[in-house]
DNA sequence: AATCGATAAATTGTCGACATTTATTCAGTA
DNA sequence: TACTGAATAAATGTCGACAATTTATCGATT
């Protein structure tokens, strides 16, 4: 559970566990977004061979959270207020295809999972007012639910194994508690039932509107700041 | 040009290019699809050290076209009729969004250059009575021009980093050159109008039916096979 | 003083060797 | 004969050093 991730295997090579710290340390914010990456320094720092830490940099790579020149080096990939709204593009549609594929593809079993959760997110809610918890764990655990529920292994890569870091690190480095708690909640009711109803249809229109509705949300907080 | 890709840059290190010919290599099937990859003997075999195949190596993996396991090795994936629908159904999702960002985003010189595009096909389509050509290279430049009109970074590279790659494999192995050729190219013209008139619903919607209809010319072909 | 160019320093790319893990072979036993 | 398990072979992971490229430094020239 390193990583919060449902679809990640256990760290076996130092390299995996490098690879780890490094994904911590970007996410939030430790090793600063759009700072250059020595690779000489970083190796002293972790105490392992350039050759071990450039398998390591390969896989942040493939998660886009660095970016790599030939003969220049890497550098963590500068969060900007765009990067951010496009991640949210691409989620609603791969999200809500998603949530399309899982109405189709889910078992009554991982449908009864689902409802347990919300069941208990809804518990967690009422005793602490719903604010912070719910909207990190718990909004992540509904997410990842769907999105393996699509049994698309495809969806479930792209998602799960390298966008969802991203979104992550935007959320801690942003800060984003937004106070749609009980409206998102809400709205992850309405997406099981849908699920549950086996209407995908459906199913995907309400998921694109749910994240549709986080991205305007932050559209509007920024509108606000400045 | 090595790649038929717009977004690929010079291969300058001899990773790159050790990668180009690899890629090249596994999408033709000339190192066959699910085979397993021994490090020692490619690198014989491309006179390089392991070191550096194994940068290819990684490349490759980000492209989704060879798997790794640790200590056990690297597979080229496996091609499955499973799995090519998987991917359509990712594209569905990711082209359609594409294309609706392509009506927002695409400035009035990108949509002129598609409408010449597509009549350079038109002419080339009536002079060969349009079969092979058109469905491989003038698709391809289609699909393209639509992602790259999106202006949307993420997009670009989930699509034509990663995802066209797996598409190019798939259709050169199954040997896809489908009689769609004439209906494909009347959904074209009809999405490049959606875009000019920047309409981002109708444009998203057209693009899915047609990524969705060439699925379900794949499902039937497959179906009459067995 | 500013710019250009050459030299020097530092960084990335590549290599070959060693360490560690996995796969194979083959002898021994039930 | 079939199966287990230890010894062997092979493959992957990691390391440190060298080569090639980029960046920084510094002196010369306009």
């Amino acid at each position: 559970m390193a990583l919060d991730n449902p679809t990640t295997q256990a760290a076996v090579t130092t390299a995996d566990k490098v690879f780890e710290q490094m994904l911590h340390a970007i996410v939030d914010g430790t090793i600063k977004s759009g700072s250059k990456i020595s690779e000489p320094e970083l190796a002293k720092n972790y105490q392992i061979s350039r050759s071990t830490l450039r398998e390591a940099l390969n896989r942040l790579e493939k998660c886009h959270l660095i970016e790599r020149k030939a003969n220049v080096g890497s550098r963590v990939v500068e969060c900007s207020i765009a990067g951010l709204l496009e991640i949210y593009v691409v989620r609603e549609a791969l999200e809500g295809m998603a949530c399309r594929q899982a109405a189709i593809n889910m078992t009554e079993d991982e449908i009864i999972e689902m409802k347990a959760m919300l069941k208990q997110h809804a518990s967690a809610k009422a005793l602490r007012d719903g604010i912070a918890y719910y909207q990190e764990e718990g909004d992540l655990d509904f997410h990842y639910k769907v999105i393996l529920g699509s049994h698309n292994q495809q969806l479930i890569n792209i998602l799960c194994g390298q966008l969802y870091h991203l979104v992550r690190m935007y959320r801690c480095q942003f800060g984003m508690n937004s106070p749609r708690a009980t409206k998102a909640f809400d709205e992850h009711s309405r997406i099981i039932e849908a699920i549950a109803d086996r209407d995908g249809e459906l199913a995907e229109m309400l998921m694109r509107r749910h994240i549709a509705a986080s991205r305007k949300n932050i559209e509007n907080k920024i509108a606000q700041q400045q």
